[in-house]
DNA sequence: TTTCGAACAATTGTCGACAATCGGAGTCAT
DNA sequence: ATGACTCCGATTGTCGACAATTGTTCGAAA
């Protein structure tokens, strides 16, 4: 369903993907120093597959390079979330409105059930929000793959899905959040069922504000 | 100004550059094979260097690999063009909606006299279509500039630049929207200095969007 | 004591050679 | 003639060693 394919392809791409697990979920820290002969004995290779790994990662942006300074892992500063939830917000926007007009009926009943399991798991367990988190990750994803747009799918889902992950994992716990994101979220659906490209992309750009807006409350409440 | 950046870093940097000068000018037909060994000797450098720029151009999606056959030019056709442009329009849209509150005066004049250059431009050289063209990317940087979003500027200054270039020269000749185009150029302008970013927003994107229908008509034209 | 400089250690950048894999030519049987 | 199988060439994937660059530490002079 996500795009978590661990892939046995090339040792480049195993590690690009172990790499890229290891960053998201926190076990290498922001702005730490990823040095090359460490990680390859680590992962049980030569150096090659791993600088091709890194220069991958250099292109999600998971990683900045410095020539001859090797690379480091990415810092989530304020600004550079703000600056994400920026490109999300249009890019995602964007997403709804194609997919306004894209999607099969079938299609957006399937997205409709998919809310109301996420009603009844959140109803059970609590709002737990980690399985919320996640399940927010799915309904957002089939969206885009509804959007029928290869660029937007390759963008959503392998870099900005990384990063995004990052940023909920640094600030993990909004739950007060899950039961309104739920309400958007069937608007939105609402939105798609009556083909209304317009009013969905809006919506979808309120949800993402909102979304951007309780990440910024938190971050400011811890300081 | 534009992201030119020739960068004498590393080899992999460099060959990066001119593997996609070579990719963008046409030089590499789209859908050609890249042989690792042949371009390695071209560039005198070795393949590890290169192997890392394939590396780093996939990233850029300016080709594609396939593990264990190769690395082909990516392939413009109909459906990825117009991808791309939905693409632009959601980012560029967002680029100048932040731009209407980010740019300082002083920017937006001189990107008022920019257009003025154009115009004279246009005049003199009796509607140069190249020039125009470069004109165009340039304006549309520093609108892009003005968002202060880090990551937009990655995004439209390093990969999508590169990919529209290709566009450009796929459909080179479309020199009767030269001169629609700095209208729209200056009503956009007109929209940032009223500081309204929802009106600047809605004109790029319109912009985009006559764009895309000019160079979809010429393609079907040329059918 | 501070500062400048020079040797040194550590890390990155690069190359050449070897192993693994894929595509195609050729062959044989049906 | 066509289909599948096998072998071979070509290309990609990987590794280890070497060169180049950087950052550091130690020492000597002011």
């Amino acid at each position: 369903m996500l795009p978590n394919t661990p892939q046995q392809g090339t040792l480049a791409d195993i590690a690009s993907h172990r790499l890229a697990h290891s960053i998201v979920t926190g076990e290498f820290a922001q702005g730490q120093k990823l040095n090359e002969a460490e990680l390859a004995e680590r992962f049980g290779m030569g150096r090659g597959p791993l600088r091709e790994a890194l220069r991958h990662l250099e292109g999600m942006r998971l990683v900045k390079r410095i020539p001859n300074a090797g690379a480091r892992v990415v810092v989530l500063d304020y600004k550079t979330m703000s600056d994400l939830y920026a490109v999300r917000e249009a890019l995602e926007g964007m997403a709804c409105r194609l997919a306004a007009t894209k999607m099969t009926t079938q299609e957006i009943d399937q997205l409709s059930r998919l809310l109301d399991a996420h009603e009844i798991q959140i109803k059970e367990e609590g709002g737990g929000v980690y399985a919320q988190s996640e399940g927010d990750l799915d309904f957002h994803y089939q969206i885009v793959r509804g959007s029928r747009n290869e660029m937007l799918m390759d963008m959503l889902g392998s870099e900005q899905y990384q990063l995004q992950r990052m940023c909920r994992f640094r600030t993990s716990r909004n739950a007060q959040r899950t039961y309104p994101a739920l309400q958007q979220h069937r608007q939105i659906v609402e939105a798609l069922a009556q083909r209304d490209g317009e009013l969905a992309e809006m919506l979808m750009r309120r949800h993402i504000q909102g979304a951007w807006r309780s990440i910024s409350e938190t971050i400011a409440k811890e300081e």
